[in-house]
DNA sequence: TATTGTTATACTCTATAACTATA
DNA sequence: TATAGTTATAGAGTATAACAATA
């Protein structure tokens, strides 16, 4: 698609980064995709058993914040892996309303066995950058993320920073 | 999750790049799709009529493989499309198992309006990094998306180059 | 026989809204 | 009233397998 499109100088290069960041992120994704559904987990349920092996039993709404999606979604995930015996949920007792969701040991043990050929897809992948470039890389999608995050977050709404609370009331 | 991993130091920087490339390409994609799906367009409805619009009309095949996903979902996304006007399937005359997709005036009209903004958004996205990133973060990205799918399409299926066909039988 | 495309089928994901139970 | 979570509902995406039409 990089041809065709006439704009400034700025537009130009962000069509081309955009192309190029969402067709290597995209390749990397479906390589990577292919261990996980040989599992018979999709890519949901893989990121939600990862997120609590790494972080240890969660609230579904922790879930939900960490995975950036709806409760209800969430939900659903969870039923299908508690379908499968892979997670287990435990009403609280101080809280009555909330659960923590925690992976069973047959979770535990499908996802540690899951994710060390994970890693070793991901490194086979990256390889035809050299570790240099892997840095860099990495580096420039960092502060990529994080600055579109926090400049999100300083201003929630409006696309300039004005204060908006002092808006009109 | 980067914490809690033991491995090589490759595997560390893997597992690092993976994570902040994933992060960094959901973030701006999930930012972008406000404007799609401000228009009634999922992601893969847009992705079609953007490459229609730009590549000109094409067939389901020929689509399937851009895209790259399966003919029947490929059926399915342009159905919905087509229902509501937005593409058009001819059938070809030449080879009559073969169809012309195309977009309608409706169609055009519409990724016409959206894809300026579209741009604009990622230009404003983007400015997170100066130029020079930006231009760093698209050839190293260009890099790996091609160096993967190179290596793919050397070794078919088998783990080494090794003579496939020379196998057992 | 091989290719193009659709149908049939079956899930999973996803969101919004309504609801339950608890605080 | 507010919060945590589920249920209800609806629709879109996705794939595999079977099929039709054509080459």
């Amino acid at each position: 698609m990089p041809t065709h499109f006439s704009g400034s100088a700025a537009d130009v290069r962000a069509l081309n980064l955009l192309i190029k960041l969402m067709r290597a992120s995209m390749t990397v994704k479906t390589q990577l995709s292919r261990a996980v559904t040989g599992h018979g987990l999709t890519e949901p349920q893989f990121g939600v058993l990862e997120t609590l092996y790494f972080l240890g039993p969660l609230s579904p709404s922790a879930l939900s914040h960490k995975r950036l999606s709806s409760g209800a979604n969430i939900t659903t995930v969870l039923d299908n892996l508690e379908k499968r015996e892979l997670v287990r949920r435990e009403q609280s007792e101080e809280d009555r309303r909330c659960s923590r969701v925690q992976l069973t040991p047959e979770g535990r043990r499908l996802i540690a066995r899951i994710f060390p050929g994970h890693v070793a897809a991901a490194r086979e992948l990256f390889s035809v950058l050299t570790a240099a470039e892997q840095e860099t890389l990495a580096e420039l999608s960092r502060k990529l993320g994080v600055g579109i995050v926090e400049r999100a977050s300083r201003a929630p709404k409006a696309p300039r920073r004005a204060a908006q609370s002092a808006g009109r009331k």
